[in-house]
DNA sequence: TACATTAATAACCCGCCAGTCATTAACTCC
DNA sequence: GGAGTTAATGACTGGCGGGTTATTAATGTA
């Protein structure tokens, strides 16, 4: 959430019924409409209702934004594609090996976004892309190209310093982002309403995924036995 | 589809328009709700589009069906067919590497599940667990849980013959599990509708996959994941 | 206090669609 | 053929919800 959200009035002045105040409404509407839209789904979602929880009539809400589905794209910028500069520099400034990198990263994605409220905005375009394909379409050139590409520079450091074998690039990125947006569905769909025995644990999935994904993607056995790194 | 749905009429006497078929109906109906739903969705999808498909006026519909969520639990009801025995003795039966087994199974599954519209279905549930929950649980039953079954049995005959390394299953299943399930669920959504550059081939992707997985799997030394990572 | 500006509102419009029901016509049986 | 039964129809309704607009009131200026 870029946009500040949350200027609370002093409780001394409780919140007059119809106070003027430009600046806080577009953030308090997107982080309302985060909510609903992650909650709900994007058609299920009354603007109506995201006024409301934003302390703001329908009306209003229009005032800011021209469509619900501008106002979808604005969330979606706002939650998500925003922070892609910020990775990208921090994979650029990585020092280690990039079987570390690459471990670093999917449990930082994780943690940063997987785990968060936003992640559902993946969820919700996954399910929906087919009823609102100009949103899909937003989405894949905001989002998914950006992170493919965030992977492929990953995956392309290692196969350069000879840590990982010669890849396919097209279908490489695969080995890495099919596992984590699968643990993303999984979460916000059957994960999330199936009372069950043997539920995911994010951090112990990702664990498992990365020990196939290494030993996978590395070169030759004899050559992934590196100082510091015991065989098992 | 386990109700009879193509009872064409012989062409000589050619469809009334008011044509009496009780029995015909309901079949047809689902066959036509099942593609509209795959194809839309749920809260997208039209009863009267689905009547119309099925030759049907929407008044007829709702003769069969008290309603449109009547309908979709029948639609899932009816295309969640029983193909697990049938794959379940192919596994037991297969001679050969573990390793060639799960390269066949993957294949197969995609071939005679993946790449139907009965797909859909899974992807459906996905999109709509949220909203209907116990759908979501009768479907984690009926298909998720026998799937996992199946899986484990492959990997564990990997493992019980010292192909694979020992494999902690609550997770192990995932390596092969979320990366069909992922090629599924892009398949029905921005695979289906964003124009794509770099359009993914089932068969290519699964190729890749399994190259790593297979590597990832195999006994051979490991590059294990750091204890005591914490994601920031 | 008077006036101008504009943020915010609430009532309104209109198209869409799940579900209904009185009517129609296809089939059955005598 | 005629009478009774019921599958099928399509016009209708009622509510919902995205988007608009005339009106109201908060703020700024003097």
């Amino acid at each position: 959430m870029s946009l500040h959200v949350s200027q609370h009035h002093h409780p001394a002045e409780p919140l007059a019924k119809r106070a003027r105040r430009k600046e806080a409404r577009p953030g308090e509407l997107l982080a309302a409409a985060l909510d609903l839209f992650v909650e709900k789904g994007f058609a299920a979602t009354r603007a109506e209702e995201v006024a409301k929880r934003a302390g703001v009539s329908k009306g209003t809400l229009f005032l800011y934004f021209s469509s619900k589905e501008e106002l979808f794209k604005a969330v979606v910028r706002d939650s998500v594609s925003g922070r892609y500069p910020e990775w990208r520099s921090e994979i650029d400034a990585f020092r280690g090996s990039t079987a570390d990198l690459l471990q670093h990263s999917m449990f930082t994605w994780w943690a940063r976004y997987g785990a968060t409220k936003a992640s559902g905005i993946s969820k919700l375009i996954m399910s929906e892309a087919s009823n609102f394909p100009e949103l899909a379409m937003f989405y894949q050139q905001e989002v998914v190209e950006p992170g493919r590409e965030l992977i492929r520079r990953i995956l392309q450091r290692g196969v350069d310093s000879g840590e990982f074998r010669p890849l396919d690039m097209r279908y490489g990125i695969y080995t890495v982002l099919a596992p984590m947006l699968f643990l993303l569905m999984w979460k916000h769909s059957l994960g999330a309403c199936v009372p069950n025995n043997a539920p995911i644990v994010p951090e112990d999935y990702i664990k498992a995924q990365i020990n196939t994904i290494l030993q996978g993607l590395c070169a030759a056995p004899v050559l992934q036995v590196k100082k510091g790194h015991k065989p098992s």
